[in-house]
DNA sequence: TGATATTCTCTCGACGAACGAGATACTTGA
DNA sequence: TCAAGTATCTCGTTCGTCGAGAGAATATCA
């Protein structure tokens, strides 16, 4: 208890901080029920929205780039990958121009599979963006922009962190 | 392709899903590069992450709510617990009004590790919040929490969603 | 009170995701 | 051409998770 700083508990600002994990708990929960009713691990989720972002994104997505977005070992990434390919979701293809790199590509049935589990997420998000104002919303998006660049840690992350991402998923507007 | 929505890949409020969504992948990746640091499992850190704020609201934390909040079966919150336990991060009791029901407690070593892990991350999100006057913290706070209920399935979860959560985690101001 | 159903937790055996170490294929620079 | 570096994959092990079911305590009703 001595240990806990001073007035952190109560500041607004601790509210904020407990509502966005709340959110990340929440959206985690809700990715895990989609892959068991799918048959799927919550890896293979998170790896195919990272394919479908790249995808998205115009990003070349290779198995060392994939790892290093779901923070796993080469492995765990090929086998990753053969589970994704042998459900059918994903392809392998080398890199002419460079024939050591392996290219994967997202087959329609994961973009279908990724709005399955987006789509209605979105609508209630978008939804829930209509109680609010232009200006508001801007201010939203220039909070979360400030918390993700709070969340992205880049110096001495002791040993081990497996986030040296290169690439922002958000590219800035 | 064609299965795509029209237009909504441009509305900004696509922005703010894929913001969201990015901070909470950062989230998860500071949580999974935690964990591994300190030789724990993210699920590990997921559970003292339920059973801190069980301790700061006053919830009695039990092995069925613990395995509710992280989505796990019985027999999975069974070995997690243990592994806090042998740890010393957690301690059974029997409930002496229920002799059924373990209660969970958090040792003090567990507080500690949780403000290692919360403590640098909140002093970077609160800094971040100093660029924001006190009505657009409002605002961030209205939007998360629309947000949140946005996350919040509770109708046609089709079958296996673990998100039958009773307590609200972030009780209203 | 006694019998039955319900609730909560734990044990057992099996599966498979993730890891570390090392092998293979290709590219780049001297 | 050869060495060093990079990208991916293979092999064997560990351990977290699951399904099924047992045990203990409580609640319900005749």
């Amino acid at each position: 208890m001595s240990r806990r700083p001073p007035a952190t508990a109560e500041l607004p600002q601790m509210q904020l901080v407990h509502l966005l994990r709340a959110v990340t708990v929440g959206l985690d929960l809700l990715g895990a029920g989609f892959a068991n009713t799918h048959g799927l691990h919550p890896t293979d989720v998170r790896a195919l929205i990272h394919l479908l972002d790249a995808d998205r994104t115009g990003v070349a997505a290779t198995p060392g780039w994939l790892g290093a977005q779901v923070g796993l070992n080469s492995a765990s990434t090929t086998a990753l990958i053969d589970r994704l390919e042998r459900l059918g979701h994903v392809r392998r293809s080398r890199d002419p121009a460079d024939r050591r790199r392996v290219l994967l590509s997202v087959d329609p049935s994961a973009v279908e599979l990724g709005w399955m589990f987006f789509g209605p997420l979105i609508e209630r998000m978008v939804t829930a963006m209509q109680a609010f104002t232009d200006d508001e919303l801007d201010t939203a998006r220039r909070f979360l922009q400030a918390m993700h660049g709070a969340v992205q840690v880049r110096p001495g992350s002791p040993a081990g962190t497996p986030t040296p991402v290169d690439s922002d998923p958000v590219p800035s507007p």
